[in-house]
DNA sequence: ACTGCATAGTGAAGTGCTTCACTATCCACG
DNA sequence: CGTGGATAGTGAAGCACTTCACTATGCAGT
């Protein structure tokens, strides 16, 4: 599957234009800001306008990834359970543990899991030293599966973010994650690394 | 509303740290990342980095916005008509310009107006000059909930970005908007404002 | 041995959206 | 005038997820 194949399903409804420091932004946008009952100030424009741009980035990336996994037999909450299995010691965690983590409803992962397991990608396993746990294995099938969406991934993530230099990209993580902190008051656990 | 109410409700779900740069990261990621089977080259690490923190990012404001949308009686769909009436020249668009801009299906478009109408805050009004044609306009009721809710956004945005320069708002606009180019092939259409 | 709590699973109802197939209206063009 | 194509609306089915209320199992502490 190719990129192109996607990008043509994907829109940006706004109009783009370069300011005088040669930064993009949307002047449709912009106007409609500034039109406003009451003016703005710089600071509150800005705002605005780094926190819509976000918005439209995110909705664009998650349409993106909505099709593709679609391509590959998997819902939204399906592909995070594989992606988190991939990730987890042994490829295998509790449902609840799981269902934790990717924060749905207990009741929602026995779904999830219900229907990995009847594609074949996921199994359940008892634990018997506690029997009451019951373990989500990614199956040799389900962890084929990720492999290769993991490199058409990173080949998708490698154009998408084409064009931006390594320090663009870590300032744009950098940024992220301040918004992060604000939003969910996360503070930083460790040092220099 | 305060924002505080809606912020415990929002987690995240990583181990922040910062870098010799002072820049924040999530030391967790950056592991599982580095022990992929195929050793990644910094740009390809830096990317996949930055492409994580934009969908937590993502997801985090959209976990906010919905909350918030409910908490007022809208879904996403309703909320972004209401937003985009709201912005529209006299307040009132034609269904189908509606469905087109909001990149949903016409059949859709009927049932959110219908639902937004039962509340009060949009009707359907005929364009006599076209019978076939219908438009939505926002209703005072409507106008109001919006104006409410704006304001409510913007302070919620202020909140979120806070301790961000206008510089670095700018950069995150840029780059963001860079990663749409790459998405959709939009192209700049005007220069220099 | 019994109780209390945690864990997983189930069923039913509801939400917000999608698609498909269809009707009714009505403008505009030949 | 008449028809083709645009516009809105409808009904039915499906999907992914949510919540609520409930059962069954089994560990752990008394």
């Amino acid at each position: 599957m190719q990129f192109s194949e996607v990008k043509g399903e994907c829109h940006f409804n706004g109009t783009l234009a370069t300011d005088r420091a040669g930064r993009l932004y949307d002047s449709r946008l912009r106007q409609s800001i500034r039109s406003a009952r009451r003016p703005l100030s710089e600071r509150e424009v800005r705002t605005v306008e780094a926190m819509t741009a976000m918005r439209i980035t995110a909705r664009l990336t998650r349409q993106l990834m909505d099709r593709w996994a679609e391509k590959h037999g998997l819902s939204e909450g399906r592909l995070h359970v594989l992606f988190r299995l991939a990730t987890a010691p042994d490829h295998r965690l509790p449902l609840g543990e799981l269902a934790d983590v990717l924060e749905v409803t207990p009741r929602n992962i026995t779904g999830l899991i219900d229907h990995l397991e009847r594609d074949g990608l996921v199994e359940r396993i008892d634990d018997p030293s506690d029997r009451r746990l019951t373990y989500a294995r990614l199956t040799v099938a389900g962890g084929k599966r990720i492999d290769g969406m993991r490199a058409q991934g990173l080949e998708w993530q490698l154009k998408i973010a084409a064009g931006l230099s390594i320090d663009e990209l870590e300032q744009l993580r950098h940024a992220c994650f301040r918004l992060i902190e604000n939003m969910t008051g996360a503070a930083v656990a460790e040092r220099s690394a």
